[in-house]
Parts: C-alpha cells; sequence; structure tokens
DNA sequence: AGGGAAACCCCAAAAATTTCATGGTTTTCC
DNA sequence: GGAAAACCATGAAATTTTTGGGGTTTCCCT
C-alpha cells in the first residue's frame, strides 16, 4: 500500500527534462529481478529501497541493505535511495557506510515537498539526508570516539539485554577482558561507575547504538 | 563587500513570523564582542561565521574556528552557521567535529534561494550542510578508515611537501615509526610500493586531507 | 531476610602490538 | 656520478591488551 502510495506521488510530480515511470517490486526476489534485468536493458535512473522488507520473525535472511549492495554491484551508475520508517542510529549509520546510497529519508521526515527535493537534488548528484539521517550524521561526525568491533558488539549485546558472562559467547574475549572493555566504555562515555543502561542510554544519545 | 551582499540578501527574504536584522563584524576581534554584547542582551538566533576571517599570513593567531568554539561557550542557543569560501575536506571535517556547527555552507554551492532554504531549515532545528559539505561528509561516513592524530599529522604535512626525513621534528615519533606508519597508511588506502604523490592524492581523494 | 548468581574490581603474568635503533638497498635529483 | 633522501628488514625495548584467578559488592528471586 504504502508504496503504491509513493508510485503515485512520484508520477505526478513535474520536471522540466524528466518524466517519471516507476517500477516497484514488493518482495526481496522481485526486486532483485528487476534489478538484474535493468542490468542488460534499460537502467534506472534511481533505485529507492525500504530498509527492512519484511517483518524480522520471518525466515527471509535478505534485507534491504542486501539489495543495495547488489545494485552497486550491478549497476553503479544507478542512484540509491533508502526510504527507511525506522530511524535509529545504529542501523543509519551501517547503510551509509556498507551501501553509501545517494539519499536516505526516513518516512517521517518526509512530506511530497521534499520528496519532490529529495529527487531533484539527487538526480542533481547531490546526496539528499532527511532530518533525522542530517541528526545522526551530525552526532557521529562532531565526535572524536571511535570503537572497534568488539567494542560495538559489546555496546550492541548489552542493548539487547544479553547478560555480561554471556557476552563471551559472542564477542571472542575472555570475560575479564570483556569487563576490562566495558569500563573503557564507560569512561569513553562518562559513566564511570554507573551501571550498563546510564551507558547504554549515554551511547544512544551519542548515535552509537 | 561580501558581507555586506550577504546582510543585503538576508534582509530581503520573507518569512512568514521573522523579521530578519543582520548585525556584521569584519574582524576577529569585532565579532568577539558583539558576541560578548549578546550574552546580556538580545541573543542571536543565527551566527554567519567565516571561517578564513584573514588571510594566513596575517599575524592574527584567531580564525572563525576559534570564534565559533567562543560562541558556542557564551551564548549555546545561538545557531551557528559557517560560510567557507573554500572547500577542503579537511577543514571541513576539522570545523564540524570541533565545533559542531547547525549549518555550513561553501560560498560557491549558494545562491540567494538556497540561503534562503538554508535558514529556514536552520531556524527549524535541522542541520543545513551545502552540496560540497554533503559529499565530504559522505565520503567521511562510508570509510571505516581511521587515523589517529599522528597519522593525520603525517599525511598533512607530506602534503605540503614536508620531507619525510623532517617529520621526525613534527610528529614526535622516530623516523622508523614514521616509516612503518607511512607504510601502513599506504597499505590501508591501497598505495603500497607507490611513492608519497600516490598516498597523498588517494587520501585526498578519500577526504583525508 | 537469605542465598546464589551476576556484576564489578584488582593484580600480575602472558600475548600482541607499536616503537625504535641499526644497517642495509633502492630511488631521486642535481 | 654521487650524495641525499626514501625505503626495507630485523630484532630488541616499550607499551598496550588480553587473560586467569583471586576477591567484594550488587542485584534478584523466593
Amino acid at each position: 500500500m504504502t508504496m503504491l502510495g509513493y508510485k503515485f506521488i512520484l508520477e505526478r510530480i513535474v520536471f522540466d527534462d524528466y518524466n517519471i515511470i516507476v517500477d516497484t517490486a514488493n518482495t526481496f526476489e522481485l526486486g532483485k529481478e528487476r534489478i538484474e534485468e535493468s542490468v542488460n536493458s534499460f537502467k534506472y535512473d534511481i533505485i529507492f529501497l525500504d530498509v527492512q522488507l519484511f517483518p524480522p520473525n520471518e525466515d527471509q535472511p535478505h534485507n534491504g541493505e542486501d539489495l543495495g549492495l547488489l545494485a552497486r554491484k550491478l549497476v553503479p551508475e544507478s542512484k540509491i535511495v533508502y526510504m527507511s520508517s525506522f530511524s535509529d542510529n545504529y542501523r543509519i549509520n551501517s547503510i551509509l557506510k556498507s551501501v553509501d546510497p545517494d539519499g536516505y529519508l526516513v518516512k517521517t521526515d518526509i512530506d511530497p515537498k521534499t520528496l519532490e527535493d529529495a529527487i531533484k537534488t539527487i538526480i542533481n548528484g547531490t546526496p539528499y539526508y532527511s532530518a533525522k539521517v542530517l541528526a545522526a550524521i551530525r552526532k557521529k561526525m562532531s565526535t572524536d570516539i571511535v570503537l572497534d568491533e568488539k567494542d560495538k558488539k559489546i555496546l550492541y549485546h548489552l542493548s539487547i539485554g544479553t547478560k555480561t558472562k554471556d557476552l563471551e559467547n559472542h564477542v571472542q574475549l575472555s570475560s575479564s577482558s570483556i569487563e576490562n572493555r566495558k569500563r573503557h566504555l564507560k569512561s569513553l562515555f562518562g559513566t564511570e561507575n554507573k551501571n550498563d543502561l546510564a551507558l547504554i542510554l549515554e551511547a544512544k544519545k551519542r548515535g552509537f547504538i
């Protein structure tokens, strides 16, 4: 439904030199096919992707990030734009890093007017990020805290409720090293001698989770 | 002259709820005064700053970055927007990190229309970065190379022509450690067994210089 | 309130990484 | 052609990180 809504809005935008035609696909497989077909025929100017194609409890292993990576590889000349319904910093940062899309729009940020702006900007070669995305980017750019993969994993697992003693199974470190790193993280985020919740909240506030 | 031009353009923008009045200051000292005065009287909604207030050969130790940091400290409620005439990634990244301004406009990116957009966006609480700035940000966000201060200094000094053997005077490392780090940098940037120029060009291309 | 699990802290040894001095080879440039 | 600079390899020293093994404190459940 929302996909069709966007198709409708997009096709009504008036351009000077362009005329918009929207193809749609509502599963990962269908999207993959569309992209693969486009390789040897008409390349899309812009490919819009949803970050989360399915509810996470489905047994589908693929998501919008994979599709973006595929598109980047097969049709690097097509612009890629994400339209995500949720806006957690971690996901945004992860996709900006791995896919490096030409645009990222959080759905609650956009209306027909800004969508039009976004498209015109992106066609023009300038990336477009909506307000919530810019906020996440800004947080990332203005911090000088850098975390390696292990630190990120620790934070992530703590945030989903994994117990410290069970972290060893996920992070490939001894328990005392994990304790060390947790201490270090807490000092980085200024939550020394506070509990894990304080650490997670601060890390979230600063866009690391 | 350009300052007056901006004042003129800004004061002609029509807002629904706002009415623009522009104060100006064309030296660091004057700008500092204006900001200090504003603390106990009328706070500016937006403070526009030029990155480079003076030609670098003047004996003035202060620049727009210092002024931004001062403003952040004295009047945190005022938005800060940089308008820079040059657009090297290093400077942009540095200011985004230290001052974390609400906007950054490269002068060649903007015209009266985008300036108006920028102001309305910023007043609205969303940061605004012009095209060249977004390009720099995008590069930064999509790389997973992280350099510490010493690496950055090495790159910077190499880029301005400092000889490797003279780097010891600037980086507080032994010459062989510098050689090591240079080797490491070249492998990070994929310029193994190439000369320094190749390294610098690649680092520049990726937004590190 | 009592007891057990988890979280937290401290320390010293082991392991890994980085730095450094040394001595050599290759490249650059006048 | 020759000297300076750049580059490379190696092993020892210094630094940082990891690890195990103590312990105490906090949390949580019945």
